[in-house]
DNA sequence: GACAAGAATGAAAGCGCTTTCAAATTGCGT
DNA sequence: ACGCAATTTGAAAGCGCTTTCATTCTTGTC
């Protein structure tokens, strides 16, 4: 750019015939100012069309007014509704959140954090992820965060879980109750917290139910739709008998779903199918999901809401979100 | 937070017993500076763990690194592919976006918009909208604008359309080769441009077959899953006959899937269904969905590249994107 | 009507960095 | 060994705003 015309508070302390602090009083109501300045003021910001400059701003009040926020995937169907809480939670608040994405890698995940770090955010928001809990605690030092999917206590750090291991039992416990003893697991990403948790509900409920587990009914989902697929087409290639099958979230469910029907099965008259996670599409898969609710909506609000507190050092408000079973069409009494 | 022992530039040519414009010009490279000052001035920057304020740089330096990205709904599966094309272009430049959504709605967009300049970004995104031309054109005085979704030509800004009319006449011609001739349509939201561009390829292929356009078969499909679920049910409930169904995007798509299903009709054995957009989903509904593909990822980088060629002056590089038909398995022959 | 207390205002320093400008250093030719 | 040009370096002035501190202007009080 060449031409960039804008004007400063200088400018309009000028024109306005006082001193720059005044019009930084007026404009950030730090104190009384006389009538009189007062309207000459914001007539000559309304005629000059001044605007504060924000990065001047934040560097002489030390604070960015800007909110780092670590996903993921910013396209992750899951996620992404979490990013819609907290954009909505900042609304309003001056705060805007900078979004930036880790893909799942620690490494990339501590480079990005440095990254808002370094543009000086004022909290950070972790939505999950594998950075290691030190990198987390360490950050805490500089910065207040607010992070999901882990439990963890440290100063100028607070985290938000939600319990996969309970709903997954939730899921699993219900295709029990529904008459089911076959039930394949398509786990989640190796390593990945909640796949594990998930699995784990998974087990309680067979184990608690007397039904042995059967190791051929496990297999890897890899939390994506390919996964799905990949994981159904190998169960119905081995032969393992299943007349349901729990998937770790979702995604892997539709691709399970879509492997189904390629073999001509059908959801639910033949296998029942259980999801979780709820995405915003799982309301309109043919059939409509069965699966277990995760507030991701609600989570990204909460996180930020946390974080602003954490920020002014207020007291944080309740952290506690529920997962719940949402019974749509997909699963039903095995044949 | 209390507690934030940040380090900064002069402390670090303090330690390492040089000014602060030596210790500037050696992070930035801006000229050739003594071996063994740099060597401990690197000694310094690693001891103290100094890291630069970025804020601070941008403030003298004029510029904020930032690029600023408009986007209607962070959490639609169709922009936050570009969302992720835009992170992935500016991805080692140095920039980072601020994403900001406007919901489909002109005042929220000025007022994002405004945002965006009030922080001094670098450069703004606009990932379509319904911000008027006139409001772009005024904020390209100020800072570049890279838009999509609509052509405009001005002074530092830049427009990338791609031809949705061609893409639905692609896809109409399609089904009308494929031997129907009862061919609904999903029209999208009213208003949008991208809506009337697809439903005007929708006549055109019509026309051109000479197929009467039988105005009971255009409904409001409002570009998401339930308003294509609506539609359907509407079409069904007023006995309109048809063969098949183009909607206006997938999302509508995939709601007139569920309506189908619900009502026994199978896809595409008794009606054949297409889409438009490609969202990454619509590999894995059931069946897969044939749909046009809009290169919303590519769409996302070249918005990013093109927009760094304005900022810094430079010939901008090709901006045509192909939209192509995707044949999968929700449409064939008319019964 | 004089004086202390309070309110409104401005001067100036500073946030952490870049960059111009001038001074100090170096190298080179002769 | 000397002078000049080419380098390297530092001082200092910003970038646009906030905020402390001191000053001036009002009030209210007796």
């Amino acid at each position: 750019m060449n031409d960039r015309p804008t004007t400063t508070l200088d400018q309009v302390a000028r024109a306005a015939g006082v001193s720059p602090s005044t019009v930084s009083r007026i404009l950030n109501g730090t104190a009384r100012v006389s009538e009189a300045k007062r309207r000459s003021v914001e007539e000559a910001i309304a005629r000059l069309d001044y605007r504060p400059n924000v990065l001047a701003q934040g560097l002489a009040r030390g604070r960015s007014l800007t909110i780092g926020v670590l996903t993921q995937d910013i396209a992750s169907p899951f996620y992404s509704e979490s990013l819609k809480g907290i954009e909505e939670a900042l609304a309003g608040t001056g705060y805007a959140p900078l979004f930036v994405s880790g893909h799942w890698d620690a490494e990339e995940e501590s480079r990005k954090v440095a990254l808002l770090v370094d543009r000086r955010v004022d909290g950070v928001i972790v939505l999950t992820g594998m950075i290691p809990d030190d990198a987390l605690i360490a950050t805490a030092e500089r910065v207040p965060v607010a992070v999901t999917g882990r439990t963890l206590a440290a100063p100028h750090l607070i985290s938000i879980d939600l319990d996969h291991e309970a709903g997954a039992y939730a899921a699993t416990r219900y295709l029990i109750d529904l008459g089911h003893t076959r039930i394949a697991h398509l786990a989640g990403v190796q390593g990945h917290a909640d796949a594990r948790a998930r699995l784990a509900g998974y087990r309680r409920a067979l184990q608690e139910a007397g039904i042995a587990e059967d190791p051929a009914l496990v297999v890897d989902g890899q939390f994506n739709e390919n996964g799905g697929l990949d994981a159904v087409n190998g169960l119905l290639d081995a032969r393992v008998p299943f007349t349901a099958v729990f998937a770790a979230n979702d995604q892997s469910a539709v691709g399970a779903r879509l492997a189904l029907y390629r073999r001509g099965l059908r959801v639910p008259e033949d296998i029942s199918l259980v999801g979780f996670d709820d995405l915003p599409g799982s309301l309109y898969t043919t059939p409509p999901l069965t699966t277990v609710r995760q507030p991701a909506h609600e989570l990204g609000r909460l996180a930020a809401r946390v974080l602003l507190h954490l920020i002014d050092n207020r007291p944080a408000p309740a952290l506690d979100l529920p997962m719940s079973l949402i019974v749509r069409d997909s699963a039903q009494a095995p044949a």
